[in-house]
DNA sequence: TTGAAAGCGCTAACAT
DNA sequence: ATGTTAGCGCTTTCAA
């Protein structure tokens, strides 16, 4: 019962008859121990039920061996990446700690926890502080942005080519002989304005790029300030800016956001002057697209195509089964595991960032152009 | 950079010119050290960058004041009930130790991890390993599961009162007029069992239960083993079922399961013959169920009324706006904390079993029953 | 191959 | 109010 002290290397020395020391190697499997001596000890620790203590291991041994992880609670993309960081870490033989962001538990408390707990490096998946504080924290021990472009020399970065994956959903669809393409945006997430360029860019590389125009329902101008991500990326600006267009091909941001609310209400700007394909953020927020095209009675893909972004769980459901731009999770959780323990144990490094290539995954919700116009079938 | 030592209680002791105990004293907030002290320690700490480490300080305190959570890392609920236990466990002075199950990662593996951390107790989310294996496991620390219904003297349980609610959900829409009421169900997953028997109490309560047939396409009857809810709850034997009815009230239950497509494939099943309203096992599948249902056309809640279950954050979506059941995430977690922090420090405990009250929330999906039988639209 | 002893950074008990 | 000492459970010398 919960009671008992729990056993510890002195005892199962004690139970075997040997040192501690010869208990130490053989539980961490090292050699240096007889056959006969180190069955007698693995009988005597199963007996037990004798669980090393990492606490009084790391203490001692002066370094932790632990990783520590920060991700948002509530981002389908980042549980992608903590279990593939999972398996990654399993090779290196360090182990990870995890730390949650949740509304009420923001960045720095997280950190902070994982800091008391010795993490000897931190992995962060889409860093919400500024840049300034992630370098002073690099001043303490190595640190990996995944998922986020930070722009300081002492900061590692995973990530994605984000406009890459743009251009790749463009092209896809120009292929499929869309040229009214729209971009519903991620707003100030990270990674947002590289798909803006991305798509902006393939746009223009098709021939159809002309007539770019206001896209921001406050009139707001697209600024600098904006390519920094700063600031918090969720809840705040997010509705639905007007796509203001006279026909014909051309750019077309329309402001969405990380989540099937901001897809959605963006989707609904979309109505007025539907596009046959659109490219959206992300995943999330497709599905917010796709459930108000479904509502209209529009279909997908016959009225409109639509590309999500990450290849979540979500994209991959056969009643979704959304045509989407694949982060690979699995290599950038390597890498960033691998730089990570690079870093530790102090190995070269060459460049500071590195920079996955995304690739299409074509499901069911791209299609050849239609001919005509498609019309909603109802307002909600 | 990282490559200094990192300071300890020492050093910031000599910096401030006292005792090792005193800087102990003060970093900890006891009583015990003059002011003018404490201020000096605090200074010489904060131009060190001292963090205290909570190995050593764990480890020479005899316990760790942590509490291991286990928690399925895709589950939108348990992110919801992560996010509270944070909160929660920051009144009681233990800290979290996450620890996640992944399709990579199994539960035992994420138990162990938490035992060489020497948490002082263990809280599990739905949790899937045999009562027996987690009765051994309460043998050497104090085990609480929360979200599901263990059958075990030794350990605490957290859970909703399952069948209440879909009682709750079965009477708000007899209110609304709808007696032509289907449940699409969670199969073996913890819960799935109660509200299946929550949502046939309530229909033989108004008196629409009588004619109940099959309901699993396979044939298979309903047995006691799937009660117990042991298995894997996800991926196996999720295909619709057959509702087979020939009109009139009457139970009518579907498989579904726990995902967003198990609801669509379910509420494909349904449309041979539409009920008026539906009640989903989670909001998750209910999101499959509103899908497949606006693809056909139907009007939610026009033709058909849907209820799901959980509240979790997509039935606040405003796009999806769902009728659902909550569940009391806070209150759930604060029972979890204080169970486990209640059996740490030997506190007397009552019941075993705390089971809580969820509560309907009306969103947009249900409404007033409609005169005449829907259509669906068109076959996808 | 084995064992004895020191000490990781901290807290608790006991001085002063 | 402050300092001294011992020792948590382990790993790591170093010696046998």
């Amino acid at each position: 019962m919960p009671g008992d002290r729990r056993p510890t290397l002195s005892d199962v020395a004690a139970r075997a008859g040997v040192s501690k020391s010869l208990v130490s190697l053989v539980m961490r499997d090292e050699p240096g121990a007889g056959p006969e001596t180190r069955r007698r000890v693995l009988d005597a620790a199963a007996e037990l039920g004798y669980q090393p203590d990492s606490r009084a291991r790391l203490l001692r041994s002066g370094r932790s061996r632990l990783l520590g992880v920060v991700f948002g609670i509530q981002h389908a993309f980042h549980a992608d990446l903590v279990t593939d960081l999972y398996t990654a870490a399993r090779e290196t033989g360090y182990e990870l700690a995890l730390s949650a962001v949740t509304p009420h538990r923001a960045e720095p408390e997280a950190i902070t926890g994982l800091l008391q707990d010795r993490c000897e490096a931190l992995i962060l998946l889409g860093p919400q502080s500024p840049v300034a504080s992630l370098a002073r924290l690099a001043e303490r021990l190595p640190v990996v942005a995944v998922a986020r472009g930070v722009r300081s020399p002492a900061i590692d970065v995973v990530r994605n080519a984000d406009a890459d994956g743009l251009r790749r959903a463009v092209d896809h669809l120009v292929e499929l002989g869309h040229r009214r393409i729209a971009h519903i945006d991620g707003g100030r997430a990270p990674g947002a304005a590289d798909r803006r360029s991305g798509y902006r860019d393939a746009m223009r590389r098709h021939a159809l790029g002309e007539g770019e125009g206001e896209w921001r329902g406050e009139g707001e101008r697209r600024g600098q300030a904006e390519r920094r991500g700063e600031g918090n990326p969720r809840g705040e600006g997010t509705r639905g800016g007007r796509g203001r267009r006279g026909g014909g091909d051309g750019i077309r941001i329309v402001r969405g956001g990380l989540t099937e609310e901001d897809g959605a209400a963006a989707a609904r700007a979309l109505l007025e002057d539907l596009p046959t394909a659109i490219t959206v953020f992300n995943d999330r927020c497709a599905t917010g697209v796709l459930d108000v095209l479904a509502r209209e009675g529009l279909k997908v893909p016959g009225d409109v195509s639509v590309v999500g972004y990450d290849d979540s769980h979500l994209a991959r459901l056969a009643h979704v089964d959304l045509t989407t731009i694949a982060q690979d999770t699995a290599m950038m959780s390597r890498l960033a595991v691998g730089r990570a323990v690079a870093r530790v144990e102090g190995e070269p490094v060459q460049q500071r960032e590195q920079v996955v290539a995304p690739h299409l995954v074509v499901r069911g919700t791209t299609g050849p152009v239609r001919a005509g116009r498609p019309r909603p079938r109802s307002r909600r």
